[in-house]
DNA sequence: GCGCATCCCATTGACGCCCATATGGTCCCA
DNA sequence: TGGGACCATATGGGCGTCAATGGGATGCGC
């Protein structure tokens, strides 16, 4: 029943330290979650974080397609190339490395966005940026049904 | 047969919070929901909230089609992302975040409006000028039949 | 030795839990 | 039929706890 859901906008600290919002905090720990897995999103400008399992996931779909294929290379290339894992310190901040700044543009503040069985990093902007396009398509949809 | 009906404005006190209908607590104690999921909505600037049910029904939507589309990976920003669970005080009263008020414009009173299967968090006057718009397209429209 | 990351502790401001008061409406009885 | 007791809802506020944040100190690698 728990899921990473909602979001959030913390601030960066002199140290480059970013509090994790203590909901997400709880739904890690009931996972048993100590390593987190962090990759550069396929579509937004964002950095998603998930369990271990997330990676895993990843790999089994490339191990079920053809391991020379350009596909799998191509996911290979994203998921391992492009990944890190990280650890909380013991008040559950984390560091807003280079790897992150360099991908997403954040600077001082981080939002944090829920989805379902990981969550992301964004910046503030570029995330309500997003929102409000899908939700215009969305609103557009609608109409034309 | 209950459901959410009518609607009724109160006043958020000192503390950010505000009272829920008690038409509204008593449909939602009928269908048993402790915990509140809101959202911003697709269409107004207006958070809807409604049960885990509301969430659910969301995600099956999603389930149903391919998990990496953009579509369903759009859908999810705005469910997940734009979403959150609620609780009620003791008193009956929710919290109103500056998530709520960035996206209504609620600032110290809220008009809380039935949807049927589940209600609304309006900024007063946007309610009553969305309300009065429907009702001259509906007029329109039936002049033209 | 210097820079950077981790560990530890302090502060403060927000939120949850609890109890008190007001206000308006209903019902009963004179 | 009018007054008053009673009740439910809406509202106000005290207080403890915890999360977010800031900053000193220590340890490690370059």
């Amino acid at each position: 029943m728990s899921r990473f859901l909602s979001n959030a906008t913390n601030r960066i600290d002199a140290k480059g330290r970013v509090s994790v919002p203590s909901a997400f905090r709880s739904v890690l720990a009931q996972r048993n979650v100590q390593e987190l897995y962090c990759f550069q999103d396929f579509v937004f400008p964002a950095i998603s974080v998930g369990g271990p399992d997330l990676l895993e996931r990843f790999e089994r779909q490339i191990a079920a397609e053809d391991p020379f294929s350009p596909d799998a290379n191509e996911m290979s290339l994203l998921i391992h190339g492009g990944g890190i894992f990280m650890r909380l310190d013991a008040e559950g901040r984390l560091m807003v490395t280079d790897f992150i700044r360099g991908f997403t543009g954040i600077s001082d503040e981080v939002t944090f966005v829920g989805r379902a069985d990981h969550f992301q990093l964004w910046q503030p902007q570029a995330f309500m940026a997003a929102q409000a396009q899908a939700r215009g398509e969305r609103k557009l949809a609608g109409k034309r049904s």
